[in-house]
DNA sequence: CTGAAAGCGCTAACAC
DNA sequence: GTGTTAGCGCTTTCAG
């Protein structure tokens, strides 16, 4: 069934009927009530692939996820942030288009969809510090939303992102106004944007209370549970042990406990864990777990707000340029029971 | 850049053009040469929308991910099997489609995407025991392939498995082995196929040895940390404890291993845990931790697989109906430090 | 081997 | 308000 057939079962033009189907102001209540009852009950579904023939625009969204050997990409984290964006697509009307494709292709990979016209824009996942994508989209035109930021990026650009300086000075903050002095920073990659943001708020705290960040007590790498335990076993081992630990990632506070458990030492008395973090879904908040500072559903509401801040901008766009815009979630922050008191006190 | 351009500019027809680009053999070698040197030059890209419309073929596959308030499927596991299945299908040229949706509009997606004519095949996620999805898709005429099976569906259709029963049975036989008679199952959602296959294997290596299963220790439910940390507590709490654990997930065993620390006993000493799981990426193997039967490069090799096998089934299906194909993957028993003998040895 | 012409199913000027 | 007509960019008969 399509739109010609159904224009003559109603004995009308296959123009009116689109133009009934599609809210067109000029057609009469009464023919749009006709044309609307009968696609309803002979299952009219336009043709997908007409109707963006004819209208020029893909109505789909592509994201981009390269799968890296360095690093993996495809993380929990990205799952609920697409389950987020993903809802908004649909009941926008909008394809979902995923390419997964090799860190290197990912240049050619943008250039494609562009030239083939297959998505009207896109998210960027996991922006580094300084992106080369960036400019790249730019300069095809390709409209495109940031999950996170590009701090070294110059011009203007729409992005979504959690308060990570924020956050890790607040988690700073806590634990020093709980007396801890030696604090340690598992960090992730600090090429990745959001990971430099998250030292740059925990320096700033220690700052602010006249304490020196120490780089023996901040390490940065790919967040696994075994780089939680290898650092803590390697900062413990070594004169000036921190006493509390900030991680970027329940998988490395995790690991952070599993070593502090091996060394024989008390959670929250002995040595402090706070991180930051969904509490990645299916590890239900137990209550002996840290602080975090990021909730799973939080991930997911920023899928939704990049997808509609991305739907928004295509839409205006299709007239006027819209300006870029922005929007910084600050994330709850909840107290679980692996911190206390710096033991000296 | 489009068809009639470079025809334009190659002072041939849009036709010829067309035929040497896809390979059509009544093109002399010469002209398809200069085809194809000038679609590279010119940086030609054939307009996914045009081609579709014009063969009929949407070249794409889709995948429907439901997000259900119960659980959680948009999981880890999810993750890296997309990503196998996307990297064949960008190297074949296909489009990757998701539908992430609410649990209850899954009929409702699958006709529309049907309907709409804007996939050529597509991927069924999370069989249940009996799955109405297949009796959906084989009405529907829509290509498809379950990642999982579906214990209780009749009739013949595609699809690609972890050998659940035998990896299960192998486990069990193992912890028997060593001397365990007390072995608890902590699987996940048993109206869901895999965990009732898991179910089936551990109680058929108990029967094989004369071993009764014992209800009350086997737990079944949604696969989290906090799980496998109540599980744990109420069954050591019961007289008739087991010696052993065996769980469907890492993160279920991560909670058992919660649950022992706290209970000061020792790991692959008093008890021993065996679970059949991914090492969820970002979890690197620490030697430390139970055994996997599953990796995480399995879950993706099975993403890979499951979409070569709906490829095949979409091109050999444009001719003659094609035979449904299946694939059962026995993935590798790997030995971790977390088991032992039995305590009673 | 190459080209002309007719669509694929829809939308959008432009008439009426 | 409704219909006519001409595309969107490609493929695919059918001639030559």
């Amino acid at each position: 069934m399509n739109l010609k057939d159904l224009a003559e079962k109603l004995k009308l033009s296959p123009t009116t009927v689109s133009r009934a189907l599609n809210g067109y102001p000029e057609v009469s209540e009464a023919t749009r009530v006709k044309v609307e009852e009968a696609a309803r009950r002979f299952n009219y579904r336009p043709n997908t692939q007409a109707k963006r023939l004819a209208t020029g625009r893909a109505m789909a969204i592509g994201h981009v996820i390269p799968i890296s050997t360095q690093h993996e990409i495809v993380n929990p984290v990205f799952a609920d942030f697409i389950a987020g964006a993903g809802e908004v697509y649909a009941r926008s009307g909008y394809d979902f288009l995923m390419s997964i494709v090799p860190d290197a292709d990912q240049d050619r990979t943008y250039r494609e969809i562009r030239s083939k016209g297959s998505v009207d824009g896109c998210i960027l996942h996991g922006p580094l510090l300084s992106d080369p994508r960036i400019s790249l989209l730019r300069e095809l035109r390709l409209p495109f939303v940031v999950h996170g930021r590009s701090t070294l990026e110059a011009g203007p650009y729409s992005w979504v992102d959690m308060n990570n300086i924020r956050a890790f000075q607040r988690a700073t903050e806590f634990l020093i106004d709980l007396g801890h002095r030696r604090i340690a920073l598992i960090n992730g990659i600090e090429t990745m944007d959001f990971a430099h943001r998250r030292r740059l708020g925990f320096e700033q705290a220690l700052a602010a209370r006249g304490l020196v960040p120490n780089p023996a007590l901040m390490a940065s790498g790919e967040m696994t549970e075994a780089q939680g335990y290898d650092e803590t076993m390697a900062m413990l081992a070594r004169p000036g042990a921190p006493t509390a630990f900030l991680t970027s990632s329940l998988l490395s506070a995790m690991g952070v406990r599993r070593a502090l458990v091996e060394l024989g030492l008390v959670l929250g008395r002995d040595v402090s864990i706070v991180t930051h973090d969904d509490d990645l879904s299916y590890l239900k908040n137990g209550g002996e777990y840290p602080i975090f500072t990021a909730t799973r559903s939080s991930v997911r509401d920023a899928g939704r707000r990049c997808a509609r801040m991305l739907l928004r901008q295509i839409e205006l766009g299709q007239k006027a340029p819209v300006p870029p815009a922005f929007d910084l979630l600050d994330a709850p922050l909840i107290v679980g029971a692996s911190t206390g008191p710096a033991p000296s006190i």
